[in-house]
DNA sequence: CAACGAAATGTAAGCGCTTACAGTTTTTTC
DNA sequence: GAAAAAACTGTAAGCGCTTACATTTCGTTG
């Protein structure tokens, strides 16, 4: 376990008998140094194992070749799955990711993103794009710009990432209409500071008012991201009198969880009970009954988030927001309701 | 959109109307300034909206307050677990965690490191014990001390914090037999520089050889970490004659896919054909049927090993390995097997 | 082949921070 | 209340790199 300092550009420049600007160059600039030049310089590299230091250049540079995300939870397998795209097109680019966490918790987001810009990112990728305007400031004073991701950008003029959460959840609740449910029930997440939440409770709302139905204290429940809290937000809708027939549910993890929650009460589904979901995480094809869900290309956005991002820090004229086309996956927990068997 | 350029420390310190040393002192020594001195050095920070230039600051202390992690992926809820809680302590520490991923391959695993060794991470957070020399080789010549996570530390002398994989998937094989199970199939990780499946394998493979039994091309596929990949494993095992009772699987995932296949192809579970899995990610609950599985406690070994990081980092003395206990879920995809039945 | 413009390279001044050391003020001690 | 000790603060030298500008080298041209 060898311990000396690493080598510096200098050592490079005296190995190869150059300057310390010919060394800089050749790694910054390859063209504007002759091509023997160029080849001593590199043997001189490779031979010391020279690697440039970060702070040195982030420093001089004044550049980090650095993007920065905060996102809800790393346990979210949507997040997981679109960060992950988004790291493989930076990671492509030659641009590193560095991911925080916020917990879903805005003061946590706006910390963390302090943190960020401290370390210097030149660009910044958030989730949602409901904040307080304190955050939005703070990044602004800085200069950096921001993406948005998995929102639509209808209460915002930053660049969005995303799909239409209001609609999509629009066109599932319709679609549960369609199937002849009238007593239909949400299991959402928490919708404070949550915009992606807040707009699918709308689209449902939206929905519904069409057939003069809606959502109340009486069958819409906020619950956490998780099995657990989608099991007992169940318990408390079918205390109800008459129970629901439908339960739409603002993600995946929380269908799973009213699904869960279904068998322990010794409820059918879906013959008693139906149940969507959204999101389409791989979970929701391997569920028995299948859950009928909101397929979302997390990975096409993530890969499109970071394409924006690259080219906005490359001075690329600023483009509009985009919103990838949702599609509604039927599957067997969503069956039609028959008004005598209930 | 402001963009002028931020506050130096020089800024700080002329209008707090001290040197700059004084205010580096307020920031890293605070007890070595007096208190008055300290509240107007304060006064100033908070005034400019002062924040440290992070590459300034790493290259006088040449130190980050980072440390890096190579994951495999961040789309296996395991990882996503385990390396949520290593953020939440590190970040507790002030320190940031750096993550990159290298999709199971280990050229792109050293290539990864390489750059978080550049950005001069001051500890790095690997995924199991199994990868060249060369990447060990290329962390030691740069003195930066080594965590792994995920293995018990068989074949290396590096800190491990993890459990014993070929004791559990031991456990889980002999409980399997105590079933009275005896055709008995395994659908592995692909264990190619991955020493988490190699072992769970050859703990299978152990507690057969007690029976007589032994697992070959016949009853042994390797898959990757995707429900497809299960379920196509599973056809392929179904092919046999006789058929196998029981499929032990390498994770939950392939597990699910497993299951998954069984119900296209119409085989009931448990009552064909025994199913378990391993690691308790939520989903092993909420199948049907519930997965039978090994429980690990993935949070609380994150949370050790920043522990262990950080503690390596302060210049503790090095402890040894540290491997958690693992549990036997015994749920309902495992069942006794009735020779008569079958 | 001298003179000239272009191309390649070198020189040196920072980038913003920490910290050893020196200098100053305050407290303690007799 | 002066001297010694302790506590605090300031000065200035880097940390390793980039890059504007100066200098040298080279290929062209008349």
């Amino acid at each position: 376990m060898e311990n000396r300092r690493p080598a510096r550009i200098e050592d490079v420049a005296r190995v190869a008998g150059v300057s310390t600007a010919t060394v800089s160059r050749c790694l910054n600039n390859p063209s504007t140094v002759r091509e023997a030049t160029r080849l001593t310089v590199e043997a001189a590299i490779s031979e010391l194992g020279y690697t440039p230091n970060f702070g040195a250049r982030a420093l001089a540079m004044n550049r980090t070749h650095t993007v920065g995300a905060v996102i809800p939870t790393m346990e979210n397998a949507i997040f997981a799955r679109g960060f992950q795209a988004v790291q493989e097109r930076l990671s492509d680019a030659g641009t590193t990711l560095l991911i925080a966490s916020s917990g879903y918790d805005p003061d946590r987001e706006a910390s963390q993103i302090r943190t960020l810009l401290q370390r210097g990112v030149d660009g910044l990728l958030l989730v949602g794009e409901s904040r307080p305007d304190s955050t939005y400031d703070l990044v602004a004073s800085r200069g950096v710009p921001i993406v948005l991701i998995w929102c639509s950008g209808e209460k915002t003029d930053h660049v969005c990432v995303g799909f239409d959460n209001r609609q999509a959840a629009q066109q599932m609740a319709r679609t549960v209409l369609d199937y002849g449910h009238r007593r239909i029930a949400m299991v959402a997440g928490i919708t404070a500071w949550n915009d992606r939440a807040a707009r699918r409770v709308e689209g449902v709302r939206q929905a519904l008012a069409a057939e003069s139905l809606t959502l109340d204290e009486a069958n819409l429940v906020e619950a956490d991201y998780s099995l657990e809290a989608g099991a007992q937000a169940l318990r408390r809708l079918m205390s109800e009198t008459p129970r629901p027939t439908a339960i739409i549910c603002g993600n995946d993890v929380l269908a799973a969880g009213v699904l869960k929650g279904a068998r322990q009460m010794n409820i059918a589904v879906p013959e008693e009970l139906s149940i969507t979901g959204f999101d389409d995480i791989d979970l929701a094809s391997v569920l028995d009954p299948a859950l009928t869900t909101v397929h979302v290309p997390h990975r096409r956005m993530g890969w499109t988030a970071a394409d924006r991002l690259l080219a906005i820090q490359s001075g690329a004229p600023p483009e509009g927001n985009i919103s990838f086309a949702t599609d509604l996956v039927i599957r067997a927990s969503l069956t039609r309701h028959n008004e005598r068997s209930s």
